[in-house]
DNA sequence: GAAAATAGACTTACGGCGTAAGATCGTGGC
DNA sequence: GCCACGATCTTACGCCGTAAGTCTATTTTC
């Protein structure tokens, strides 16, 4: 049994930032913003909880770098349609996204968005603003519109099974919800 | 000295549901909520933490409480003018609302509506919609994307001198957030 | 009036949290 | 062989919400 160091310990690959990463956010997509915690995600990656703070100075760095994660995978403008399409993309992107991570959504609502990737989906959805609206004041508030709008719908599409105070008689469940956002976007867009 | 009893101690008002609301309130706006505890919310009533848990089961039911209070602030329909003004009378009252207690708010925007005001205000948004929208599933959606926006906006102003991140450029500052959000306002309702 | 019941406030204690500070260990270069 | 250094672990502190039990003053009942 020689070179038995690497049979016998349980071989637990080295901690790495995406393995981190990784496993926050599996443990926040099953549990819950709520239940995320240092010492749990410790335990869920096999290391003791200060161990993480080698890689990453704060649970709120760890935290910035979940909301960058998700930005990073909204794919990028495809540069042809018009600008309204590209935004009705963008926004649905957006959605998707929410819907992918409901449980991390609120992270991502909440934060300034002033990470790599944050900062490349504002500029972006700024752009496309600007070019489907030639004036700079429109433009700059309809922006503001438009992300009053995506942050209260994907919140409410996010709040938990525990429907949220938006719910009227009938005409509930997901495919309502979705004709409902489809239909706020088209009067915002049309404006 | 004789009934000295009501002399010599600091004559602390008793503890009441009302009194602990408005402590909880008051140091709310003050510290914000990540800094609003149950100790020291006893230390700014002048009594041990635990007697507060003689009022309310549980800090969540304060929060409740809370919320209700600052809902029942609202002012009620005054059943005069179209729908269509006093759907904006309405919207322009939470937002108000949002903007009074801006470190609050958050609690609200999370919170189920299911407390006494929180089903007078949404009934009565409801019944609004309704009666500027005949058709059914439309009032139903409409009410939706209202408060999607609703939220979004009352969230994002009051999100912390910290900015989020729709600041574009010029064009900032309290009053182009309120044009910004009149605008949006009216391309919702006049669609 | 005395005794019993009750409500209001306090005390103690538990398990969990984020994280500061320092000790320890494994692996590379010299 | 040894040293330096990065990765990991250990211990400890001061917060948090709150369960469980206790004391005390008032009110109720006889």
């Amino acid at each position: 049994m020689a070179r038995n160091s690497a049979a016998a310990a349980p071989v637990r690959p080295p901690l790495t930032r995406e393995r981190i990463v990784a496993a926050a956010l599996a443990l926040i997509d099953r549990d819950g913003l709520g239940a995320f915690s240092v010492r749990g995600l410790g335990a869920s990656l096999g290391c003791e909880p200060m161990s993480v703070y080698h890689y990453f100075p704060a649970k709120a760095h760890l935290q910035d770098a979940l909301v960058d994660d998700a930005l990073a995978s909204i794919p990028t403008d495809p540069w042809d349609a018009d600008p309204f399409d590209r935004l009705r993309a963008l926004a649905r992107s957006y959605r998707a996204l929410a819907r992918r991570h409901p449980k991390l959504y609120p992270l991502i609502a909440a934060h300034r968005l002033d990470t790599p990737a944050g900062v490349r989906f504002t500029e972006q959805a700024l752009r496309l603003v600007h070019a489907a609206i030639p004036n700079d004041r429109l433009a700059a508030q309809y922006f503001r519109v438009l992300g009053y709008y995506l942050t209260g719908a994907a919140l409410d599409e996010t709040a938990g099974d525990a429907n949220g105070p938006l719910a009227a008689g009938r005409f509930e469940g997901p495919e309502w919800r979705e004709r409902a956002f489809e239909l706020g976007l088209d009067s915002l867009l049309d404006a």
